[in-house]
DNA sequence: TGAAATAATTAGCCTAGTCTAACTCTTCGG
DNA sequence: CCGAAGAGTTAGACTAGGCTAATTATTTCA
């Protein structure tokens, strides 16, 4: 194996291109998202095929390979525990944890997760709300919580999940107020792509774009 | 500033030549030190004059700078830090903590180092004994403890300081169980560049060369 | 002190990952 | 169903950090 953070980064990349857009990952895709030219990116997937972590066939499109799948969720279990000390043990806010364990993520040893995971006593979930494989690589079930879109005016629910891979999103939710454990009333659910919510904290209304409201999990406050 | 780690390991090289040969640090002394060949290690040192982080004369040798030493203070210090969080908190055995820390100091932040170091309580030496540099990156005084060399038979000691940078000076120690915390009593400083001490745990004769018996530090035990 | 031995540098090549410019597929609209 | 428009690939160049082979400094010692 023995691959060099930009491989592993373009993995990732292409994993998560994978599971968002729902549909073959394209060269300007993974581009975009790694802010790299179209050429850069042929040549990555050209050695990336070669050692059989994607198949890619030109002009058509790219998917991982098993191995390249593995390669992701080792590298997905690396940040969200990372991202878990960092919070509750070094004090880290939710919004500024994503860059420190962005980077130490290619470089701990597996040794190094196995060991921080017991120490953090095995956790299921990162303090986003989102799952950490086990050590076999194996991701939990998907989250019990319940996108924000689904609930209807008036509802008081506490934020359990939140997106914080974008530092628009990340940045926007976070001058907000809006972070997970965050209690809050749904105002209204447009249908022109609009949710807005009043966080009880601030008490002021929030308007959220329905691809950010989607991606932000909740659960209903039985008061 | 914004250094590859590979240029970092160069700016570690030298610091440690430096004060461990206490001679100009020539082109094969960094050569040898890093395992590449001397040609690289010129065109590497080119650069890092270019970047004034070091002082180099062709043929006649290198010398850090003062913003060349701060860099390199900053991986010790994250260095040592790390090591100590390894050892305390995840369990790792003495000897098994260089390797990772090797690897992490190179792409922690400050910010992150800044809180680690909160986080253990402020250390001012790691689990070897080694001192910490502080947050303005000055380096606390001499330890306190004497080299092996400079007992006596008989002397019964508690070793608090263990050179492991070199895996084979590691691996030696580690199987002959001298380690920091462990108690021994020295047999024999012969002139001939060698110290034989027996550890209680043991209770069997180890030699060891003058040049790892100067380099353990340890304190008498007043029984 | 001068030649041999040793150390260091220069020259030139390689790979990974990046870019721009130019060319070639695919796709979609008329 | 064909020709732009747009997406993707190929060609060729650049940088960092390596290497080997050849050349040049320095040092040592007879």
């Amino acid at each position: 194996m023995d691959l060099s953070p930009v491989a592993e980064d373009y993995l990732k990349a292409i994993y998560y291109l994978e599971t968002e857009n729902g549909r073959p990952v394209r060269t300007s895709d993974i581009s975009e998202a790694l802010d790299v030219t179209s050429p850069t990116v042929t040549s990555m997937l050209d050695t990336l095929d070669e050692r059989e972590l994607a198949n890619y066939t030109p002009y058509q499109g790219v998917e991982l390979t098993d191995r390249g799948r593995e390669v992701v969720l080792q590298l997905v279990r690396n940040h969200r525990l990372l991202e878990t000390f960092l919070m509750e043990y070094l004090d880290y806010s939710w919004s500024a944890v994503h860059d420190e364990a962005d980077r130490l993520e290619h470089h701990v040893s597996d040794e190094f997760t196995r060991r921080l995971a017991a120490f953090l006593g095995e956790p299921a979930t990162d303090p986003h709300g989102d799952p950490i494989p086990d050590a076999d690589l194996r991701m939990p079930d998907e989250s019990p919580y319940t996108p924000l879109t689904e609930f209807e005016p008036d509802d008081r629910v506490t934020v359990e999940q939140v997106p914080h891979r974008d530092p628009d999103v990340r940045e926007y939710l976070s001058r907000h107020r809006i972070g997970p454990g965050t209690r809050l009333v749904v105002e209204e659910v447009s249908p022109i792509d609009l949710v807005t919510v009043v966080p009880s904290s601030t008490g002021a209304s929030v308007a959220l774009p329905t691809h950010v409201a989607r991606r932000i999990g909740a659960r209903a406050v039985t008061k």
